[in-house]
DNA sequence: TTTACTGCAAATATTTTGCAATATC
DNA sequence: GATATTGCAAAATATTTGCAGTAAA
């Protein structure tokens, strides 16, 4: 499985990763480390079925189930955070340490668009818990984007408005 | 219906809520203000499932559809929040403009609590957004709560002695 | 050799959809 | 009277579980 470059942050995830699995007792198998190198090549968002199909598509030797276990571990070892945007399955990505985000979220048509603040990341890393120890956090602003906005204004009270996704 | 004291909040609610039914030509049921004022007099987060049983229970005629239809449409009008704290149902509680808060989750056991903070409220009230018009928010802080951090500490891998630290 | 993991299929859980009956406007 | 909504049942989705075969330690 050759590997891209020089790409520290996926040896890093690499590290984490054996790294947890050796200090649970678990197994070193190719689909994990495989999952941990797809997430670090594909950024996004992707629910495991997605993740599943992409990598098939790419002519990886993989199960669904396979995807739904490792994603499940990397979250506990924090190197995917899973997001629950909408209706249907839980989304997952890449953790990345340096490049922290936020979602907002258009409650109209479902588009999740990502943003960051400075401010309000500050505000967040200084946050003190007593009895827990956090380790990721999610952020999710819901609203109207300017395109639902818009039609907001114009669809004045006529009709059923079944919008979807 | 007979309802109980000076509730302003709830008062509040209902006004929105036919606000709402007015503007966008829906109807108004009486399941859907069975739903609202069920909400205001039971704190917490349910999901659409035990939200259904819980007013069941107490004797209120009402279906499992309605309760999702209507859960739907308080999100949409800003009576509640949805939440997909963990793996199973959505979670739905009653959005209070008056005490917004945040939920930290434990990963290792699930559970969820509450906390406030008012510099990070701060923080998220100032922040302004381009093409976009922010209605609600949800922040969770995922991490270790001290029980789970405590038995992470005794059930130290066996075979390897890996202890020190 | 032991047993964790994979991967398939079946089972569960959650939400959505179709539709007849009903109630609102 | 027109049609949005209810409520039931069935379908569609998403995830979990059981288990035999495979592979890591």
């Amino acid at each position: 499985m050759p590997i891209a470059k020089s790409d520290s942050e996926l040896q890093h995830a690499l590290s984490t990763l054996n790294a947890y699995i050796d200090s649970h007792n678990l197994r070193h198998t190719a689909e994990r480390e495989e999952i941990v190198a797809f997430l670090h090549t594909h950024p996004g968002h992707f629910d495991a079925d997605e993740l599943f199909a992409m990598m098939k598509d790419e002519g990886l030797s993989i199960s669904r189930m396979s995807v739904y276990n490792t994603l499940e571990l990397l979250v506990k070892c924090q190197l995917a955070v899973r997001h629950h945007f909408g209706g249907g399955a839980a989304k997952y990505e890449k953790q990345s340490p340096s490049g922290q985000h936020f979602h907002r979220i258009c409650t109209q048509c479902g588009a999740v668009k990502e943003f960051t603040d400075k401010k309000l990341l500050r505000a967040l890393m200084k946050k003190e818990f007593t009895a827990f120890t956090p380790s990721a956090f999610s952020f999710y602003v819901y609203g109207t984007c300017k395109n639902c906005m818009k039609k907001q204004q114009n669809n004045q009270p006529t009709k059923t408005n079944k919008d979807k996704s």
